[in-house]
RNA sequence: GGGGCCGUGGUCCAGCUUGGCCUAAGAUUCCUGCCUGGGGCGCAGGCGGUCGUGGGUUCAAAUCCCACCGGCCCCA
């Protein structure tokens, strides 16, 4: 493809052209919202997926596998909830020709398949706390503008579900579940804001949320993952409680947590992708190293050699490598290929490295390079993703915090969203007030900051009343 | 929920207004061969299309009409 790629004037576009071209998706899928994980972008969801699945587990979360079916009557227990989302599940109502006496859905999230199991599991408080966790598909029925990976109609996604003997243990949890996806996300080197979302806004059935808002180039924030403190609402649905020291039945205490894992890979790609295609952390990318000879009249022998002895100096170093020696390609080629597909290192190797014996090293997120001795190779590509790492998490916060700005009234507000900025504004906390700033601006009250205190600094920006908080304003996915 | 735009070989797209010279043009990709080789090189030859799907109008439809499917944008 010879013609240029402008992330930042068109994203959509760009966005799209990186999918296709890095083979992250097929989005001919030919049914709305469904597409088609390919190699190389589904390795890299699945290398997400490990990481988070492996703190989950460090933190004692124990891996299930619940089916994708859930009974009506069961989905149909907890009020709230089921406003929530029965207008957008996709209900299974015959098999064969065979109209089903109990209809069944596809889970658009698991609350309501695996409480009524938490019942069974739960007798005593010995058997608190407890929590699981399971990496699945979940199923909506997006009646907006479906995106790929940003808002599909079916997605993957990691679901924690706890349950706890009191009220201050899910407290901590909820804190443990926040702690665990940000340190998850701060391993990729994304930045976003961690906001407790407005209780308008809260998840359906929850007491309260926090949801992790990510930047994104177009100025619409991607929520990436959300945390919720269930209270005893669902114990009281589905009737779970323990036995306590004194021999009391009492409610359990919930919490539960999700990460989109295609959100987290389309922030991933938003966040740190350049005009040249995807730019990945090492640790996600399914090749970190790609070695391209420099082929020269005379010296085929010679560099084949050199360049296999390169392979298994790096591959010794443990690190996932590719020898691209293939002809069809010309090397200036392979490196726009490679550039595409975010491979974070390059190694060229051509007659002036086979003399000196020496590599040529080239990261992926600046493009500088460095020649260096073959037997320092591998602790220098080490010591590069280290480098590689700093940088995206640098240039990523340092975006965020570009864009983020601030409002005293309606019309700052207004330029402010247009600019494609998350706006903070002093808000009394009522929600007409809220739904107001959505019809005037366009842009949604997304909630206020968890993890700092920020006293508001005026007046509520549409009232004027005392403002309780600063809540931050984006479009959104 | 409301409005607009779009769908033509793998990809990007011309043709559609004014139906017939369309047996569908071009670029790119892909295949064969030669030549190359430190940033998308060059030459020659070749493969590849139910014009999104279904119906309708017509002597004649990629082109006009209807429905559906899929995609994009804007507004609420």
């Amino acid at each position: 493809m010879g013609s240029r790629m402008e992330k930042e004037r068109n994203f959509s576009e760009w966005f799209d052209r990186v999918l296709l071209e890095a083979e992250v998706l097929d989005t001919r899928y030919p049914v709305k919202g469904f597409t088609v994980y390919r190699g190389w972008g589904y390795r890299i969801v699945r290398a997400v997926a490990r990481i988070l699945e492996e703190k989950l587990e460090e933190r004692g979360h124990e891996p299930m596998l619940f089916p994708v079916v859930i009974p009506e009557d069961a989905f149909k227990r907890e009020a709230e909830h089921i406003r929530g989302f029965e207008a957008e599940v996709f209900w299974i109502t015959r098999g064969g020709d065979t109209e089903l006496p109990r209809k069944l859905l596809l889970r658009p999230t698991s609350e309501t398949a695996i409480y009524p199991l938490f019942k069974y599991w739960i007798r005593s408080h010995a058997d608190l706390p407890l929590k699981m966790h399971q990496t699945v598909t979940i199923y909506r029925y997006e009646t907006k503008a479906t995106r790929p990976l940003y808002r599909a109609r079916e997605f993957l996604w990691n679901e924690a579900h706890t349950a706890h003997a009191t009220p201050e243990d899910a407290e901590r949890q909820v804190r443990e579940g926040v702690e665990i996806y940000d340190q998850v996300f701060q391993r990729l080197g994304l930045s976003y804001l961690i906001l407790r979302r407005p209780d308008f806004d809260k998840f359906a059935g929850a007491v309260y949320s926090i949801a992790f808002d990510a930047w994104n180039p177009d100025g619409k924030v991607n929520q990436i993952g959300t945390v919720h403190n269930l209270g005893d609402n669902f114990a009281k649905a589905f009737e779970i409680t323990y036995e306590d020291e004194s021999g009391d039945q009492r409610l359990v205490h919930q919490t539960c947590y999700g990460m989109g894992l295609g959100r987290v890979l389309a922030c991933i790609i938003a966040q740190h992708g350049d005009d040249h295609g995807l730019v990945l952390p090492p640790e996600v990318a399914p090749i970190q190293v790609v070695i391209v000879p420099i082929p020269y009249k005379g010296y085929e022998e010679k560099l084949k050699d050199y360049c296999s002895e390169v392979l298994k100096v790096i591959q010794g170093g443990g690190l996932r490598v590719l020898l691209d020696d293939s002809e069809k390609m010309r090397p200036g080629e392979k490196f726009y290929h490679w550039e595409m597909f975010g491979v974070p290192v390059r190694v060229e190797a051509g007659p002036k490295e086979v003399e000196g014996r020496l590599v040529t090293l080239v990261r992926r997120d600046t493009l500088e390079r460095v020649r260096v001795p073959l037997d320092e190779t591998v602790q220098r590509i080490w010591a590069l993703f280290d480098e590689i790492m700093e940088n995206l998490r640098r240039r990523s916060r340092k975006a965020l915090e570009e864009r983020v700005s601030e409002a005293l009234n309606l019309e700052e507000l207004r330029r402010g969203i247009e600019e494609r900025k998350i706006v903070k504004v002093n808000w009394c906390g009522d929600q007409d007030c809220a739904l107001k700033i959505k019809e005037e601006v366009g842009g949604e009250v997304r909630g206020y900051r968890y993890d700092v205190e920020e006293e508001p600094s005026g007046p509520c920006i549409i009232c004027g009343k005392a403002a309780e908080k600063i809540v931050y304003v984006s479009r959104t996915y």
